[in-house]
DNA sequence: GTGTTTATCGTCAGGAAGACGACTATGATC
DNA sequence: GATCATAGTCGTCTTCCTGACGATAAACAC
């Protein structure tokens, strides 16, 4: 086979499809969109959309995050930040089946952000909505009786519950937890993160001696807040460690 | 935008590139094919190629691997595994400049194999060989005086790279280094492979406390080997478990 | 003030890992 | 056959990290 014959190799349309994940009321949320239109009309998929003719991948996830999330920049400098919150290539799924009307590949990405303002729907959406990803995923026990919320649209259950293992492992043994925290935080809001991103609980002496005792973890920026409530909890800014060495233990069971 | 108008997207080219590393000789090796025909022609690069019409990505990476290093069989069974190599996904590769001829986004694998048989050519390479990495990558200090070989095609030294750095931080986790070995090997030989992988050394009677301690990483056969030399060695069989907790910890520096 | 909430410091026991000594069982060499 | 080199295997000791948990501190609500 010649390759790079234009009539050697099939057409392919190529995607990029978000996993966009916050923290919300202690639940792990995913940023869902309603399909206007067939197929899974009216189901709940993933937001996403086509990747443009000079476009990077990369680039097309950053410019499907503003346009769905309303964030407003894109910092160059970093190419895995957009406006404070993370973005890096999750996988890519390319199942001959997986649309039913034509080739698609679509190259997922994970985002991680801050616990934002209600989603902006955008594109061909005609709504978005943050979810609990067990609700998303119908992970067991969620809901009363039978009542099961209708699966993701195409294979967006698989892409979202491979973006969750993703997250779920990498804040293990980086500081990637810091990127569902605003600019400054408290040692007690990023385990709360922690706690609902495993859905766990940690024990907190032992939790702040962890973290606080991590170099490049946390920097301190001298100020305080009371927003949690209770004794005054000091203000931190995510540092510039990138690797956790030890990491944190994900609990067992 | 109109969804999957067909006219309303750009067309893709789909590839599956692959990083195939196995240990030969004390060293990190991968398997590099020379270009036939432009560009980069006479270039060395990785193995790839077109992802058919009908074809799942794994599964035109499972035939590529095939195709290059005469690997026999796939054993549907286990889809991360062919004829013994370990295989998934590594990442998606799509920069509009990274093909000069036309938009090609290639999905690159990475492939661990034991020591194997001199590589057999196919497809368009007119031929192929097993070089270390550090020297396809010009790792620092590699090689004598200035004579540096020729870069790799297209992205593919950034594709090595990101599939070297896979591989070494996947066998501190789990029980992957095992797929660098033939069915039945020894703890010396394992180790060894670490050794190899990390460029560096290892005390052998903690490496022997370590792994042996671990459950269900390595199960004994009974039989014993001399085949490094020395005193007889245990030979073991991979065990069941795939996620190593506690992890194997890569030494500093 | 009392109670509640959250933050922070300290102590202690158990486990894992690095450093390294000692012994064992082969093949190679004299 | 004795000696040596090579690799494998078992133990010990110290240090560090973690989990469990007691105790104190500083805010707010009543």
């Amino acid at each position: 086979m010649s390759p790079y014959d234009p009539s050697a190799f099939p057409p392919f349309a190529v995607t990029v499809d978000l996993v966009v994940l916050t923290v919300r009321r202690h639940a792990l949320c995913a940023l869902a969109v309603r399909r206007g239109e067939p197929p899974f009309q009216g189901r709940w998929a993933l937001p996403g959309g086509f990747v443009r003719d000079d476009e990077d991948l990369s680039s097309a996830a950053a410019r499907e995050l503003i346009e769905e999330t309303g964030l407003i920049a894109h910092d160059p400098a970093d190419p895995d930040q957009v406006n404070g919150a993370h973005l890096e290539q999750l996988a890519t799924y390319g199942d001959p089946k997986r649309d039913p009307r034509m080739r698609v590949v679509s190259v997922a990405h994970l985002a991680l952000a801050p616990d934002l303002p209600a989603p902006r729907p955008g594109g061909d959406a005609h709504s978005a909505r943050w979810a609990p990803v067990e609700e998303l995923l119908n992970e067991e026990g969620y809901g009363r009786e039978g009542e099961q919320p209708a699966p993701l649209a195409f294979d967006h259950a698989q892409i979202l519950a491979d973006g969750v293992e993703r997250a779920r492992s990498k804040i293990e043994y980086s500081s990637l937890a810091t990127a569902f925290c605003p600019p400054e935080f408290t040692v007690g809001e990023l385990r709360r993160v922690y706690e609902a991103v495993w859905a766990v609980s940690l024990d907190p002496r032992n939790f702040h001696r962890k973290v606080t005792g991590t170099p490049g973890f946390l920097v301190p920026t001298g100020g305080t807040t009371t927003r949690q409530g209770g004794r005054p909890a000091q203000l931190f800014r995510a540092g510039g460690a990138t690797l956790l060495n030890p990491p944190m233990l994900r609990p067992e069971v």
